[in-house]
DNA sequence: TATTAGCACTCAGAATGGTCGAGTGCCAGC
DNA sequence: GCTGGCACTCGACCATTCTGAGTGCTAATA
């Protein structure tokens, strides 16, 4: 069993580890913290603490590094709830502030993540479940080609060119767009395409086939969505911590490049609420992953909610990572709600 | 004066050190290439190179490596011009085949190009110089929220979010779009903001209040685009490279962060019609770019041109890297031209 | 029973020294 | 102008030694 100074110890290890990734001895412990004990008694507990397979000795004679176990109890029961600082706070404020779209929200609030935490930082966007549309716009670019744009009511703007096989005269075209607007206005996006396929037949012969090729478009474009774009940042903050990964940095670039598997972890950590999610080093037992730990929380945007990420190695700061990523997820609902 | 088998010498050291970055000896040079003479006339020739700083050692008595110097030769007198396999006609068909948005095309652009080369690419948006607006629309979020939408001649879209002072109807917001519309149709988007600024006078007095705020950000919108937006990908590809850059490689991570860096040399690159620019290594003198080299070759969409880039270690395949982004070039000019 | 001091032991990493060989410059001869 | 030969240089590689941080164990102590 190990003792409650074990705990302790177990602590004093991943924190000194995690600021200087040297492997950490007992002496070091017994110098940097007030335990009160000789390196003689420290070194009784970390044999416990090694026993429980909390943490492990990287070579026969060196200090301890912790396990994926050890840090896993430390997230869940020693590590300190930070509060971020007034200059991460200023730093939010600064980022997120101005009124911007959504894309464009989106992307600083990765590039912010990233910054205050010197790692990846990766965001989902919403699904589409509870999405209104508000109003689509066609416009004629010549050449047989248009483009359609769908504003939601959440203010995201999605575009899509179109093909067409006739050119329309300006005339067709307001007719459309008023038929189109007058049968789509409020429906969910998952409504869209069908609502505009059910058109194909109602309005004049002539725009029959442009209505179709519209309700296609659509059609892909929700699907494209339903694929969950994902938004990254920072992957060059991973070769800083080049060191933490032993062996090279290859199969985790491999890895974050493959969106789809990033996509699956995240929607497999999905957390209660709006807590933070920890999953460490062979928790998720992804190819390339196994030295990397990931956070997760979620955002929500008029109600509808996705997923604010952060990857870096195992050896991180866990209570620095997980306030600011939740700093940063209720700043961004709070931003998003607000409009 | 440096013989022509002297130049072939340097062309020589030039390929193999690229291909093997290991420092190129006299005796690897005979058994490589079929000069027909021994490894001392090589190495006198060597030395006459060496003498014009084309080529140097980095230790004394190992093989030699070119210099900017040698590589600015090489690029300018001795590099063949390939032709691009057919495998990666192949894939720049298969990338920007697919009709798509502005945006998306050129996401996709530089995408392929980093990845067809393995270096980092760099897309620079237009200039606004010369496009025209073909449609502005205004939406209504709710909560004095406006969105607000213009849609240019060749297909872009820019977004901007309003914060209205007061709540405007239905009917009101109908009113100042077909005003606006009526004033901006046509319009250089120079000359937006102004123009709609002027519309502030004329419209009724309960708008006029909201079309100045419009105007407001449309200038914004225009400014910002005037800072030129870059987009870029394959920046992990520079840590696979890492080995080329003597000392650190965060330099570089941190020069290329600062986009502001990379515009200005991109725009003191401007080469002449459709040809591809080099600098190399210190002939740009910008901290933390001294080992790299930098190519630009433009692309014009619907008359205006902007810039395609590639950044990579000094020690690059010249060649194959310029055939490449020429060709991306092209067939991006091509597609946009289309449309 | 928990803690401590002392001690022998282990082992990674730095430091040292020696060898090897690729590559060079130079010179005399063709 | 080219070539073969030769002495020389110096980085890369290997084996060896040395050092010190850190350990586990045991016997003494509070």
């Amino acid at each position: 069993m190990v003792s409650q100074r074990g705990l302790e110890v177990l602590r004093a290890i991943v924190q000194d580890y995690v600021s200087s990734r040297e492997p950490v001895g007992s002496k070091a412990i017994v110098d940097r913290h007030q335990f009160g004990v000789s390196a003689a008694t420290i070194r009784n507990d970390m044999a416990l603490l090694e026993e429980e397979e909390l943490i492990v000795a990287p070579h026969t004679s060196s200090g301890r590094v912790p396990t994926d176990k050890g840090y896993r109890l430390f997230v869940d029961h020693l590590a300190e709830v930070k509060h971020i600082s007034s200059a991460q706070k200023q730093a939010i404020d600064h980022f997120l502030d101005e009124s911007v779209d959504f894309d464009e929200l989106l992307g600083r609030t990765v590039r912010l993540l990233s910054q205050l935490t010197n790692q990846v930082a990766i965001v989902q966007y919403p699904t589409l479940g509870v999405t209104r549309v508000r109003h689509i716009e066609l416009v004629s670019l010549g050449n047989r080609r248009a483009l359609c744009i769908v504003i939601t009511d959440n203010g995201r703007v999605e575009q899509r060119l179109l093909d067409l096989d006739v050119d329309l005269s300006e005339k067709e075209l307001s007719e459309l767009r008023a038929s189109i607007n007058a049968q789509v206005a409020g429906k969910l996006l998952t409504e869209l395409a069908d609502s505009v396929g059910s058109l194909t037949r109602t309005v004049s012969p002539q725009l029959s086939s442009a209505t179709s090729l519209i309700a296609n478009a659509l059609s892909d474009s929700i699907q494209a969505n339903r694929q969950q774009k994902l938004v990254m940042a920072g992957t060059a903050n991973l070769v800083r911590t080049e060191d933490d990964f032993h062996g090279s940095i290859y199969p985790v670039l491999d890895a974050i490049e493959e969106q789809v598997i990033l996509l699956k972890l995240l929607s497999e950590m999905t957390s209660d609420a709006h807590e933070v999610a920890v999953s460490i080093g062979r928790e998720h037992s992804t190819t390339g992953l196994e030295q990397t730990s990931l956070l997760a929380t979620g955002y929500t945007s008029a109600g509808e909610s996705a997923t604010l990420g952060l990857l870096g190695p195992t050896r991180m700061d866990y209570s620095n990572n997980i306030a600011s990523i939740r700093a940063v997820a209720r700043y961004l609902t709070r931003v998003l709600d607000a409009q």
